[in-house]
Parts: C-alpha cells; sequence; structure tokens
DNA sequence: TATTGTTATACTCTATAACTATA
DNA sequence: TATAGTTATAGAGTATAACAATA
C-alpha cells in the first residue's frame, strides 16, 4: 500500500452492517485469503500506477486514459470513446478539446454519418501509447525479475486462473471513470 | 489537471529513449509473461474499482482515498494527509473542506503545537470507511469464490511471492495523486 | 422526430503564490 | 526566521441542461 509510514491505528474497517451492493461471499472464502488479495492487489495497482510518472509530456491520468481508450480500438466515435471512458458525451467532448490541443488526437468527421465526429490519436498521441506500454512492460519486468524462474510459472498459472475467475464473476463492466453517481 | 506544464508538448512524447524511470529488465524476463502480468493487474484494477460505485453518500474517488487514508492512521496532520495523498497542504486543506462539509472528518487543533491541525474520521466516515472495505472483501470473494480451495492456495502463495518481489523493487513509494510532474 | 456532438454553467480537484498564526 | 495551515486565483475534469447539425 502506500503506507511507508510506521503508525497505524486503523479504525476497524469491518463493523458495519451490510447495506447491500456486493452480495458478500465472505462466508465461502476464509477472510485471510481474501485480505492477502487485497494487499497485493492495491500494491499491484500503485506499481501498475508507476509506469506513468515522469511521461513526456505530463499528461493527466484521465487524458492518458483517453489516449489508451484509443489507441485500443484505432479509432472511435466521440460517443464511443465517453462510453469507453464511463462518462457523457459532453465530458468526452471537453476532454478531447485539450487532447487536441495538447497535440495528442485528431478529431474529424465521418463520410458516412456527418453527424459522428471520428477520434485518433495523433503521431504524437501514438509515440505516447508506445512509451507507455514500454513502461509498463518495464516496470512488470522489474518485479518480475526479482522472481526465480519457477517461481514466475506459478504465478501466471494462478494469475491465469485469478482472470478466469474474474471474467467469470463480472460479464464485461465499463471502466467508469469519474461517476460519482450514487 | 493542474499541470505545472502551461500546455503543450514541446516534447515528444516518447519516440523515446528510456527517459530513467523503468530500468527495462525485458531481456531477462519473457515478453509473453510480463504481458500475462500486465493483463491482469489491469483485470485486477478494475476489479477493485468496482467495490467503489454506489456508496452511500456518493464520495468522489479523491475524498474515499483522503477517508482511507485517514483510517489508515487513526489520526493525520493536514501535512501528513497532504504526504500521504501526494499532494500539496493547500490541496490537502481545500479537500478537508468539502470533507468536513460533507461530514467525513473532522479538523482539530493539536495541543502539543498549535499550528498542527489534526483531522480524523467523524462517525459518518468510520461508517463509510467500514462499508469500503466491507465491499472490497466482498468483490474478491466473489471472485475467489469462483476458485476451488486448491487454485485459492496456490494463488495466495504465489501472490505472496510477487509481493514480496515488489517490496523488493520499490522501497515505499509515495501514493501520488495528481502529480503530474514530469 | 431522433441522434450526435457542442456550448453554457456549476462544482470538484489541483497547483502556485501570498498570507496568518504559532514556534 | 522557520513551520503549519489557509486563502486567492487559475486551469483541468466532470455533469446537467440547452443548443445546433444531420439523419
Amino acid at each position: 500500500m502506500t503506507q511507508r509510514r510506521p503508525r497505524l491505528p486503523a479504525g476497524d474497517p469491518g463493523g458495519a452492517p451490510p447495506p447491500g451492493v456486493p452480495p458478500a461471499a465472505d462466508t465461502e472464502v476464509p477472510g485471510d485469503v481474501t485480505a492477502a488479495v487485497e494487499r497485493v492487489l492495491s500494491e499491484a495497482a500503485l506499481l501498475w500506477s508507476r509506469a506513468d510518472q515522469g511521461l513526456e509530456p505530463a499528461v493527466s491520468p484521465i487524458q492518458l486514459r483517453a489516449v489508451e481508450a484509443v489507441a485500443r480500438f484505432g479509432r472511435l466515435t466521440l460517443g464511443g470513446l465517453a462510453e469507453e471512458l464511463g462518462a457523457i458525451p459532453s465530458s468526452a467532448s471537453r476532454l478531447c478539446d485539450r487532447l487536441e490541443a495538447a497535440g495528442l488526437v485528431v478529431r474529424e468527421s465521418a463520410q458516412a454519418d456527418r453527424r459522428e465526429i471520428i477520434v485518433r490519436l495523433s503521431d504524437q498521441g501514438e509515440r505516447l501509447q508506445a512509451e507507455l506500454t514500454r513502461r509498463r512492460r518495464a516496470v512488470v519486468g522489474e518485479v518480475l525479475a526479482q522472481m526465480s524462474p519457477a517461481s514466475r510459472g506459478r504465478l501466471i498459472d494462478a494469475l491465469t486462473e485469478f482472470g478466469l475467475a474474474c471474467e467469470r464473476s463480472e460479464p464485461g463492466l465499463p471502466g467508469a471513470l469519474g461517476s460519482r453517481s450514487a
């Protein structure tokens, strides 16, 4: 986690009555097991974010995410981008204003339906995306390099199983952005 | 984003010769291995974020993170909270204004040094934190429930090894927030 | 009329710089 | 003087609502 600071008071994290969103399957899986997974997941998220630090030019996390979405599809309509980001069209439009101003994406109208706006990466955007991918591979590789080949093998097997379990429990949810819609 | 960088580019995003953040250990670890880890990491991050959806009241991701930080330490000075969030004091102060207005935290001056402001969770903040923890346990538990006990055992072992490797490669970095410091 | 996107407005989140209060 | 925090100001990021253009 983030806590490089020693003192932990930690309020009792588990004293509330289950309101009602996640089903809570704690009865089936030992609590210490989920706790261990939680801890590593947090650590992994932190590790993952490290790759974004110091990118040139300095792009905000949100803009980076939009660039990734566009890169993933090659080209997206503005509405498609909004959907992919879990945001609404107007937010995506404003975001594109800034991305375009930063020279990372290009907007052009579609020939088929002139109401649609196609968003794609500019050359600079492509370079940014490539650099980001390179860095992510690097940070992950750095950690894996600390492990023995045998450990890496076991990790891959376990992670693959975990990934399958994730897909089994969560269909295909969008990547909610700043949705404060409670 | 507030970008200390006034705006644009000027710098190429990355065609980029390794700027100097990740050393790149690709030569030592097979590319497909890192790719597999990357994929699961992305999936895990998505899974992790699911627990934050629909919380009552609707708290922004940033505010939630601040609540978690305060909960983790029990009580923090405003400066300590800022540090923990990877933000500067003024940002943390404004964030606390909103958190206090939302009834999630309480600010009080310290007796020892009256310049310091101690931030701690209100009862409502404690309840929110408890609920968040419960939900996280639930979403992780939901995925783990899809796996056999044997698979879970292997996962825990592999994850523990991975966690150790993470700690070995990354000492203790702060949880950079909106730091777009390139 | 329905769909796609943009603009107007308002709020959160963040940073820099200037300021107050305490040590 | 140095430290802890706040306030002033400005720009990014987001949503709701009203609007324009195209189908």
